[in-house]
DNA sequence: TGTTATTTACATACATGATTGTATGCTTGA
DNA sequence: TCAAGCATACAATCATGTATGTAAATAACA
């Protein structure tokens, strides 16, 4: 093999990442080793080594190229229209938060890092999980303490409860279908079950 | 080392399982060799192929060594008074399934088949993780069913929707608790959740 | 009941394969 | 010409599975 330009390496650190994407999909993390990424994207431990100081460091570079869907659901929550109340924006941002899960991308990525890899090295999913849930949990807490405020939500449910009950759905919703993403549509089930716990919750 | 009596070689075997509780919780599965879970136990690697075929036999020993909460849900739901209504009933068994997480081993073994093995050899976890679900589900349905039919839920709310926000709700808590148990109480914010829930689906 | 034979319950030793990190070589784009 | 962008080669480690050794518990037997 000769030498490439820069735009062909690129191009390999993407195909390496692909194929990384790929094969910890399917053998879990642990259980692939450098050699079965290399050669899945026909190259060489070589390759993968030039572009990446170890495993560790190539499973970083692959979180990091899709942005977290929980993320951005203030973004999201904000992208639409302002003047609706505070629980239709929640509401709308957890749709859309769900069609984000549709893309294979965000699926495999999210089932990598939540069912498809243990610890290893210095990184820790775990922790890696908890900064997702803490960050949407304070960006749904937000939303409903407006809401509280407003009296639109049903009496005697304070936010704290109501942003937890709602994370938790959520969360137990994501991991449920991530063990099979196979079996139902994350979008059409997840929606008729946010819209489900809203209209409970609403006044 | 001699040989040693019956009594004495269950003794071992327990204790071999004990240290693999121990050691898979604190390195992960995949990162844990036969010979660290030997020495854990003062033992060598010639006492677990003694007991065990390999490390997947030993894997599923432990965790057959309790059985898994969810599933004796409906055995506590019926062991609890019979005259209460089918959302009781519900309401408490989910109180009960919480109690049983927080002894140590029950929280260690499931954090270790949801959060800390990948794959290995024949063993998939989340297809384990997938029937315990399912069976869960059933047993929440069933009792929802009763419920809808002594128009005891809320108009409009059908069993199958009530049984998926509830196990959701279950999941994602225990979930986000098993990420870091020592964050809060599982029984308390738990219970708390369980009973918010079911106000809001309560006629 | 005492003696012997045979397993049991491991420890130890060995062979093998897999994976990792690094070192070095090679080709060509800049 | 030089170094980027790999491929190839090498050394070292580690985990696994198996084979063998062995002391004592237990069974067999007289």
């Amino acid at each position: 093999m000769a030498r490439k330009t820069k735009a062909e390496a690129a191009a390999t650190r993407e195909a390496l990442l692909d194929a990384a994407e790929e094969v910890f999909y399917e053998k879990g993390v642990a259980r692939t080793s450098l050699e079965q990424i290399a050669r899945h994207a026909d190259m060489t431990r070589g390759a993968v080594y030039w572009h990446f100081r170890n495993k560790g460091d190539l499973f970083m570079a692959l979180l990091e190229r899709v942005r977290m869907p929980f993320e951005e659901l203030a973004e999201e929550a904000a992208r639409l229209n302002a003047d609706a109340s505070p629980l239709e924006t929640i509401r709308l941002a957890c749709h859309a938060s769900l069609q984000r899960l549709e893309q294979p991308s965000y699926q495999r990525i999210l089932s990598i890092l939540i069912h498809r890899c243990e610890f290893f090295s210095d990184i820790n999913p775990l922790e890696m999980q908890n900064a997702l849930a803490q960050q949407c949990f304070d960006d749904i807490l937000d939303h409903f303490r407006r809401a509280h405020e407003l009296e639109l939500m049903k009496e005697g449910l304070s936010p704290e409860l109501a942003a937890r009950l709602l994370q938790s759905t959520l969360g137990g919703l994501l991991h449920d279908w991530l063990r099979d993403p196979e079996r139902y549509s994350i979008v059409r089930d997840g929606q008729q079950l946010v819209d489900t716990l809203f209209t409970l919750m609403r006044r």
